[in-house]
Parts: structure tokens; C-alpha cells; sequence
DNA sequence: ACTGTGACACTGG
DNA sequence: ACCAGTGCCACAG
């Protein structure tokens, strides 16, 4: 039943996929958080989570404290995963256990972005 | 070309 | 709520 839609022609290039999401990223506000897989399909291309992940590794100037695992949760490990808390902590960003308040923290992209078939 | 790896997501126990 | 297994996709060797 449940069809994927891969209609938003997207740029097939890493370096456009890169350039997209980074994109994506950085519209996060401080306070707000969002996660890879949203980031993604933000992005325009559903189910590459991981590729995500890699533009936030090599990205520079991108707010990565602001993306998380589904759910809220912090995916880095060691030192950093104290460090992302740290600096999400310090713009605001409440924790509820290990995760993320998402309900009060997830940033909601402008649909504009994505598949804009609301209104009427 | 093939295999292993990873800042992922989802489902089931 | 936590953990394991599975699907996923691009990249490095």
C-alpha cells in the first residue's frame, strides 16, 4: 500500500545531495532540533539518514548539536555525545531522560521545502 | 566488483 | 524502556 515517492527529481550528485542538506541544517534556530531522518527528507531525499550524518561530519559552520536520532536521541559517542548535550542544554533545549524533549524542541521546516499540496 | 563500516530508522521481543 | 536484528545508502580499502 504504501508507496514511496521519489517524484522531487532529486540532484543524483553527492555533491548537490551534500549541498542540500547542509541547506536543510542549517535552517535549524537555536533551541529548535530536528533529526537525520528529517533532515533528509527535508532535503529531499528520504531514507538517507546516514548521509546525514556524513555532511555533518565534514560540514563546517553547521549547527550539528541541533540534529538527533529519531526520537531525540544523541547517536554521537563518548565525549561528544556530553558535548552536544552540553551546547543543546545551553540554548534551552530540555532533556527528558537521555533524549530530547521533541514535543517542545523539534523544529517544523517550512513546507514550502517539500511537497506543498495543503491549502485548498 | 566486493566487503566492511557508520553522528540512521523501524520493528519486534 | 532497552536491546537485537534488519533494511538502508554512500564511501573507503
Amino acid at each position: 500500500l504504501v508507496r514511496k515517492r521519489v517524484s522531487s527529481s532529486p540532484p543524483l550528485t553527492a555533491d548537490s545531495m551534500l549541498a542540500r542538506i547542509r541547506a536543510a541544517i542549517k535552517q535549524i534556530p537555536p533551541g529548535k532540533v530536528s533529526t537525520y531522518g528529517a533532515v533528509a527528507r527535508v532535503a529531499g531525499y528520504p531514507g538517507h539518514a546516514r548521509q546525514v550524518a556524513r555532511a555533518l561530519h565534514g560540514g563546517i559552520g553547521l549547527p550539528w548539536q541541533r540534529v538527533l536520532g529519531a526520537g531525540g536521541q544523541i547517536k554521537l559517542r563518548g565525549e561528544y555525545a556530553m558535548e552536544q548535550r552540553f551546547r543543546l542544554e545551553a540554548e534551552g533545549v530540555r532533556f527528558r531522560g537521555k533524549r530530547v524533549d521533541m514535543q517542545a524542541h523539534e523544529f517544523k521546516f517550512n513546507p514550502r521545502s517539500k511537497s506543498r499540496k495543503k491549502s485548498h
